[in-house]
DNA sequence: TATCTTATCT
DNA sequence: TAGATAAGAT
């Protein structure tokens, strides 16, 4: 099946001249136009299965943006839904990929779009025949978003031996993105920290200064923790080289180590292993390390944290960039890619 | 109660 | 390994 014949498809849009394009654009399938959303939610309740594929648009009156897209996935959370509006703000798409849509269509609808619709069914049964949905998302339309709702089945976690069983109380059906620390992400990261200051570095203010539409502070939390781990294990890593070797550096594969010279950075490795004990202290360090590195290479490349990949020629959205095709880590032979390791 | 931090999970 | 999440700490 490479067209949408044979498809089932529901379309929801308040505005008849909108409904009346689509239909004729989707002639072919056994498509059911609906104005009323309250009308759309019965026929799927009286037809539960029997369509492919709903595409409703966003804003329709008398009903909340979203509201129709929540309550189909309420009822149904196989069904693909894919949201449409004249709306082609990126926050206003990553917000509907967030609520669950599959797809966001803006309008006027294009035909050579609507003609890629077939996928969603091929990925639907694959979803059903395989049983899980988790690696779907990295092939079909929406890629970058990873469904987390087989993560949210999760209902046992160690809890240092305190509770050891506990409930999940999130609803499983809402489905979150994974957010990709791509090198725009990253620099913002570092550019809010600079802005604030590494002492007053905590997710909420660091968030507020990043202003990423999506960006919640867990995400950000979970970032400066991996940022603070690294820094630590950095500066630990340099001091015992400084002791062992006298070189500053013992392991080649570090970034500084491959790229600035020895003496160089060893003169930020003259604190005692006392006074290395906070997030403040690894980060001017490391600042100061990169000033110094930017300045003896006159091509700045953007700074990173071990393990987080850069990719410089992919167009930026800021979060959620596709690493599709770029492979795992370990990998990083494209010219275009930057990748440290970390031990 | 909100937020941060840490440990643990996927 | 990266990012999400649970839960204790502040």
């Amino acid at each position: 099946m490479e067209s949408l014949e044979g498809l089932r498809v529901l379309v929801v849009d308040d505005d008849v001249v909108s409904l009346k394009i689509a239909g004729k654009m989707l002639r072919s399938c056994k498509y059911i136009e609906c104005i009323d959303a309250n009308e759309a939610l019965n026929l799927l309740r009286s037809h539960l299965n029997c369509f492919d594929l709903v595409i409703t648009d966003i804003t329709m009156t008398g009903i909340n943006d979203f509201q129709l897209l929540e309550s189909i996935l309420q009822e149904n959370n196989d069904l693909p839904v894919v949201m449409m509006s004249v709306d082609d703000k990126i926050e206003t798409m990553i917000k509907s990929i967030q609520k669950g849509a599959y797809f966001y269509l803006t309008k006027p609808l294009k035909m050579e779009l609507l003609m890629t619709l077939w996928q969603f069914v091929m990925v639907k049964n694959r979803e059903k025949s395989i049983g899980r949905r988790d690696n779907i998302s990295q092939n079909s339309m929406t890629p970058s978003l990873i469904d987390q709702s087989s993560r949210k089945g999760k209902n046992i976690m160690k809890t240092h031996g305190k509770q050891p069983i506990k409930e999940n109380k999130k609803n499983s059906k809402e489905i979150k993105p994974v957010v990709v620390w791509d090198s725009y992400l990253h620099d913002k990261f570092i550019e809010a920290i600079q802005i604030i200051g590494p002492h007053r570095a905590v997710p909420k203010n660091i968030l507020e200064k990043m202003n990423v539409p999506g960006l919640t502070r867990e995400n950000v939390a979970s970032h400066l923790q991996k940022f603070r781990l690294y820094l630590k294990k950095r500066m630990e890593k340099n001091f015992h080289g400084t002791l062992g070797d006298n070189h500053g550096f013992s392991n080649p594969t570090q970034f500084v180590s491959m790229e600035t010279p020895p003496q160089m950075a060893q003169q930020h490795m003259t604190t005692p292993i006392t006074q290395v004990n906070s997030f403040e202290t690894y980060y001017e360090s490391w600042a100061k390390n990169q000033q110094m590195f930017n300045a003896h290479n006159s091509s700045s490349l953007p700074v990173v944290p071990p393990n987080i990949r850069i990719e410089l020629s992919q167009p930026v959205i800021g979060m959620n960039c596709n690493h599709m095709g770029t492979g795992n880590a370990g990998e990083g032979n494209n010219q275009s890619d930057i990748e440290m390791e970390d031990d």
